[in-house]
DNA sequence: TCCTAATAGTGTGTATCTGACACGATTATA
DNA sequence: TATAATCGTGTCAGATACACACTATTAGGA
C-alpha cells in the first residue's frame, strides 16, 4: 500500500457529474456535445480533470458550477471507472458523481470544452462518448434506489411543495403508479416533511397544502425503508 | 469531461482493499504494518498503485492476491477517497474496495513493502496509516447494511454450512442476537440456500444438517430485503 | 453403560404493517 | 353559474413480523 516507490506514468482523474432534474413531468439529464476530439460532435456527461489541490468533492462540485451556474445542491459519489480502455487517449478513470437539482434553476451556459449543453429527457438518449451510457445507468440505478429507502426525492423539488407535487415526482421516477392515500400516509408517518401553513393556488380545484423538508430528520429516515 | 487537453500532474491512483474474514466468533481484517515511511510502523489496509494496464478490479484482485494469495472471492469497489493531504507524499487517490473471504484460507503473506501482515479483530484496531480508519469504518458500515439487504453473508463462510453457523455469523456482525425460529423460517423462505443432505457432526447434540448457497438465486434476494 | 449437557429442529398466536379502495368539498375557468 | 379538475380523508382485510419453549438427539465423561 503505497509503497517509497511513485509509479511515473499515471492515469489521468476526471470526475463525471451526473445531473438529473424534474420538468413537466419527465426526468431530465444535463449532456454536454463535446467539442473536440475523441467523440467529437457526441453528447457526454459533463465533467473534467481533477485539480491538483482540490478535493474528488470539490472538484464535482466545480463542474456543476461551471456547466449549470448552481451550486449548494445534492451530490453524491456514484462509482469510480477505471477500464484502461474507456478513453482512446490513454489512461483515464473518472470518478463519476451524480448531482440533484430542482427545475427553477438558471439554464446551462456551455463551457470552453463543450459546444452546447442541453437538458435531455430520461430515458431516451442520443449515443453518448466514451463509457457514458453505462455511468448513467448506474446513476438511474442509484436514484431509483435512493428513492425507495431515502428522502431523497425532496432534492428535485423547490422548497416548499405539495403531496401531488411530490408524489409525481416518486411515480415519474419510479416509473409506477402510487396510491395516494397510502403514500400521504407513509410519508407523514415518516415524519420527514411538516406543513408550511401556506398554501398553493391557481390550479382548478381546492388549495394544496405546502410542505417543507424537515431538515432534522434526515438520519432518522435514512434508516427505514420508505416504500417497501 | 476530458478535453484535448491533458494534465501534466496528475494524481497518483492505488487501490486498498480491507479483506474481512470471520473466525472463532469474531469478524477480523487483514492488515499490514508498513514498512516504508510515512507512517513507517504503522499498520494499513493493504494495498497499491494502479498498474498503467489493468483496471481497477483488476488491480484490487492482484492486491488480495499478493497480501493473501487468495483469489475468486466476494470482492466490492467501496469508495473513492481523494483528500488532497490524505498522503503526505503528495496527492495520492485511492479507490477503495471490500473483500469477503473464508476463514479456511492460507496464512497472509507479507509482500515487499510490509513488515508483517496480520488479523486484527474488529472493532478494537490499533492507529492506522492515512485516513484508513475511516476507508475502514466505511468498509464495516457497508458490511453491515449488505447483510440486512442481501445473502452477502455466505461470503464468510466456507461452502457448506448449518445454519446455527449462518445465525452466528449474522449475529457478530450485526451485533445483536436474532431469534433461531425466525431465522430459519425467513432463510429458507428467502429461497437461497438448499440442503446439501450431508451432515455435521462432531459436537454434543444431533447432527446438524449441512446447506448451501444457490448461486442461482443471487438476483433474487437481492431485491428485496432480508431482515426487516 | 448410563447420565449429563449441549445442540438441532420445530409451530402458534398476536400485533403490526401493507395495500386496495371512493367520495365530498373546493376553486379556477369557461 | 355550471363544469371540470384537484385536494384531502379512513377503513378493512390480508400479509408480515415478532415473541416465545419444548422434545429429540448425540458426544463425552462418570
Amino acid at each position: 500500500m503505497t509503497t517509497g516507490y511513485f509509479p511515473p506514468d499515471r492515469p489521468a482523474l476526471t470526475v463525471d457529474v451526473v445531473i438529473f432534474r424534474l420538468r413537466e413531468g419527465q426526468l431530465e439529464t444535463l449532456l454536454i456535445r463535446r467539442a473536440a476530439l475523441p467523440y467529437k460532435g457526441r453528447w457526454a456527461i459533463p465533467g473534467g480533470f481533477v485539480r491538483a489541490d482540490e478535493s474528488l468533492d470539490a472538484a464535482a462540485r466545480r463542474e456543476l458550477l461551471e456547466e449549470t451556474g448552481i451550486k449548494d445542491v445534492f451530490l453524491e459519489q456514484l462509482y469510480t471507472f477505471g477500464d484502461p480502455r474507456r478513453d482512446p487517449r490513454g489512461r483515464v478513470v473518472t470518478v463519476a458523481y451524480f448531482a440533484l437539482i430542482t427545475a427553477a434553476q438558471p439554464p446551462p451556459h456551455a463551457g470552453d470544452d463543450a459546444a452546447e449543453a442541453r437538458w435531455h429527457t430520461m430515458p431516451s438518449l442520443p449515443e453518448l462518448a466514451f463509457d457514458h451510457k453505462q455511468i448513467l445507468a448506474y446513476a438511474l440505478r442509484r436514484l431509483r434506489y435512493k428513492l425507495e429507502y431515502t428522502a431523497v426525492g425532496f432534492e428535485l423539488l423547490s422548497d416548499e411543495f405539495t403531496l401531488a407535487e411530490l408524489q409525481a415526482a416518486y411515480e415519474i421516477i419510479l416509473d409506477e403508479p402510487l396510491d395516494k392515500r397510502n403514500f400521504r400516509r407513509r410519508l407523514l408517518e415518516a415524519n420527514v416533511i411538516e406543513e408550511t401553513g401556506k398554501y398553493r393556488s391557481g390550479q382548478v380545484g381546492p388549495r394544496a397544502q405546502l410542505y417543507r423538508y424537515r431538515t432534522d430528520a434526515v438520519a432518522e429516515v435514512k434508516a427505514r425503508r420508505l416504500f417497501p
